[in-house]
DNA sequence: GTCTATACAGGGATAGAC
DNA sequence: GTCTATCCCTGTATAGAC
């Protein structure tokens, strides 16, 4: 995990160096705990413990434990979206590859990484019951959203999408739908198969594609 | 509420029926607190006052807390989901007077029964940190489930979609896009216009309809 | 900067009166 | 069945030593 550090830095941490670990070790670890416990039910001598500290100092580097809390807001609001976008940058649009890959990103998400959904869902929850922290949140999802915007635009261009349809809209859809087939899957696993996502996306590209109009009616 | 109570039972309550409109209350009670504070930062006080009594009354009737929730989670499942499905069954599929319903009903949800989409939250959260909870949950979700699985099946039959494609596995993908949507809204309402989910689901069913197979390359 | 010790408040749960 | 009074634990936050 530290390997990338370099040997004079790991010989003589500096005391700036030191400080910015710890700071490091208490995020890492309150993102654990927060996810685990929730943020109501986590205590901030167990996220220190966690992190191999002790409550003083965590208290000298935040404020308490809602800044905490804000500050891994901040700081991961979404996790490690942004690199799957660019996973999937590699590819194409809705063919059975880029599907059968974004099968796989779900099926980590809910299956491996299983504080990811937890701790989206206390941000979620603290952003709904603090108005105040609603700018917050929306500021960092709006990066890893264009993101997806963009290659969603790449994607309709290819696929020559009618240009009513917003990439904007699309790229909506998509979130949504990742986010619920995950939480879905962890209650009951068997109505997620691994390839419905890419298979859902293969379905509503090819219905774009095909200009499935707003306000139109069906062809039939 | 109880407009539907006969006026022999208004004007002379038996013991048992002052005492499940106390539990009703209760209950009503406690879906508000846990929707605004959550499991962990709801007080057993506050719910019971807000129900217009004691906190021993609410001790007589659940064992405490945690029995309250559980009551809860069992018994309000998914809310008015049920409801809302009986609805869609008077429309037919994919057309844009569906579509039209579709968006006002998840407007309503984001934007006017506020405490639905935390409460939800809620519940999928303790189910996931409490595994012995995992089946309650799953339970209650299968209901509501079967019902749009039918609705969906007819749907498809109607369409004239291909036999490969499982209703069982659309309605994940309509639930899971639906839940995406009402949560995405709460934190960025431009993000999710009124007509999104009606598009998004028209998109779904022409791109079904028009066989796109679930390992098969675009047809371009 | 980090630790230990402590003050102080809040809330879950129970006992007994009515 | 419902209420009031109380016990006791947990956890946040702070003060001062090193």
């Amino acid at each position: 995990m530290s390997a990338e550090i370099d040997e004079s830095a790991r010989r003589r941490p500096t005391r700036a160096e030191a400080k910015a670990r710890t700071r490091r070790l208490l995020l890492d670890a309150a993102a654990r705990v927060f996810a685990r416990k929730g943020f109501a039910g986590a205590s901030v001598e167990e996220i220190a413990e966690s992190a191999g500290f002790s409550i003083g100092a965590l208290y000298s580097h935040f404020g308490g434990k809602e800044a905490l809390f804000l500050a891994l807001m901040a700081e991961r609001g979404l996790g490690r979206v942004a690199e799957a976008t660019h996973t999937l940058e590699r590819h194409g649009a809705g063919t059975g590859e880029t599907a059968a890959e974004l099968g796989r990103l779900l099926v980590h998400t809910a299956d491996e990484d299983t504080d990811f959904a937890p701790l989206q869902a206390e941000f979620w929850l603290y952003a709904v019951r603090n108005p105040h922290v609603l700018d917050t949140m929306a500021t960092a999802l709006r990066e890893p959203h264009q993101a997806l915007e963009g290659l969603i635009g790449s994607w309709l261009a290819e696929r020559g999408a009618p240009p009513e349809v917003g990439a904007a809209s699309v790229a909506s859809v998509v979130a949504a739908l990742f986010q619920g087939l995950v939480r879905q899957r962890r209650i009951a696993p068997d109505s997620v198969p691994e390839e419905l996502f890419g298979q859902a996306l293969i379905w509503l590209f090819t219905g774009i594609g095909r200009g499935a109009a707003a306000t139109t009616a069906d062809q039939d």
